[in-house]
DNA sequence: ACTCATAACTCGTTAGGACGAGTGACGTCA
DNA sequence: TGACGTCACTCGTCCTAACGAGTTATGAGT
């Protein structure tokens, strides 16, 4: 019967005296928490208290939560992925994506026809309801069981006046980009990342715990005339999988990038 | 008075017709949804029906709730403060960081002594309970009013071996860049981002909202040799800020990133 | 017209109760 | 021994009830 007093809610002060168990290792990684009922009885609060303090502790993705057998600790381990971003040539100019060879097609790859929006129009310098060639694929990675969603988006624009993306818009980028070199063309890219919640569809069809936000990635090529041709979206669990970039420093100076 | 039957607990079904009508457009960004007593007798539910309910979609991050008026959509806002993850040099041999005039110190930074952990010395290719110097800032860009947590460490065995960290090993980033290439040290970076829910403190520190996760670069200066010699961590919020790379295309093969 | 107390709304917290559903151990029965 | 059903435990869902606390409009009083 731990006594508890500080700061504002009954359920906080529980959530709070966790908390500290917790990360102060009394609680290891991986082990059984007390039942909803002991924790009644050890702080002598009502079910709806010790509820309300367990759920505090789901969103903070502390702990695991599972149906007829207990609350566990979740093990903060490393995420067992890490995903170069980085795009190489061997010696005779072939691209290899690293971590390319890795994924696999959980599915039959999704083509469509689509318009931009508000976001992709602005990252494709264009307006809105352009229209797009779409493809989603669900990849694998076997080793790991991660999954994540990819997306390629191209313009009709763009493959009109660019014959390597008229004539298959749905390859794979490795492919697209071998193709576009072959062309002629001398490719860049920049890419975006942020973090936010999981929608409920994201959240299944990636399979992700509680609390785990996921990463979402935009990559855009360009044309050496800085013209975008592709843009692809990743999104990927951010429990499972971290991205790692090389970091060059070149000779200019900076530009300002606010926005 | 909508019916609803659909899939699994009640709760659900009511945030799943809450989040079609917002996803919809019914209910507009910042715009004030039903009262908990309206969704009550709106959907024949009682009260912790429609609490539970809210509370999945604040943990989406769909919505907000404030106390004393209502629940708000939350408005998808692109973040406001882009980030570039580049480091560039003007003609005169100076480094520039992007973003780096923007930030603020919003307080005293604090440096203190510690030690690796698994993580941190992993990064740096030590073991554990290695002695680091440690320096933590609290960035504020004055524009945007983002906050980010910035950390500095430095081994006490590279700071014995390059006497330009020894010197002072609690300056900016910029300026130990500058004065290790002054004295000879060629650097490379490597980057690493991770999204994750973030703590008690780092919520009331970064001042984020419900159901907004962090994003989290560590980032490690590399002498010529590949020595690690500084870690640097920021942690900023999802909601606030995006990271932008750009991507380098090198002409080695790409070698095996599993880990 | 202005000030300010009150009322009426909002969500937040806590309690108590009841039943459903997933899990695993235990014991019975074949 | 083995299969299987029961039971006890877990969390999940749903309800009623009451009060606290923040916000805003209303209206009375000056």
């Amino acid at each position: 019967m731990s006594e508890i007093q500080r700061p504002g809610a009954l359920y906080q002060q529980v959530a709070a005296a966790i908390r500290e168990a917790i990360l102060s290792g009394e609680f290891a990684p991986d082990s059984l928490l007390p039942s909803e009922a002991q924790l009644m009885t050890r702080y002598g609060v009502s079910r709806p208290t010790v509820r309300n303090a367990i759920a505090a502790l789901r969103a903070e993705g502390l702990i695991d939560v599972r149906h007829g057998k207990g609350s566990f600790v979740r093990s903060d381990g490393q995420p067992s992925l890490t995903i170069e971003r980085r795009i190489s040539r061997t010696p005779d100019g072939k691209f290899v994506m690293p971590n390319g060879d890795v994924w696999q097609e959980a599915e039959e790859p999704h083509t469509y026809r689509t318009h931009t929006t508000k976001a992709t129009g602005r990252l494709l310098q264009l307006g809105e309801e352009e229209a797009l060639f779409g493809c989603d694929r669900l990849l694998l990675d076997p080793g790991t069981g991660t999954r994540a969603m990819h997306r390629t988006l191209i313009p009709f624009a763009v493959a009109d006046v660019v014959p390597a993306l008229a004539e298959d818009p749905y390859k794979r980028s490795g492919a697209l980009y071998r193709q576009l070199t072959e062309d002629g063309h001398k490719l860049t890219w920049s890419e975006t990342v942020r973090a936010r919640m999981p929608l409920p569809d994201e959240r299944t069809t990636l399979q992700l715990p509680d609390a785990t936000p996921i990463l979402h990635l935009a990559r855009v090529t360009h044309d050496s005339d800085d013209r975008p041709l592709i843009l692809e979206e990743l999104r990927i669990g951010a429990d499972r999988a971290e991205l790692a970039y090389r970091i060059s420093a070149d000779k200019q100076p900076a530009r300002g990038t606010r926005h």
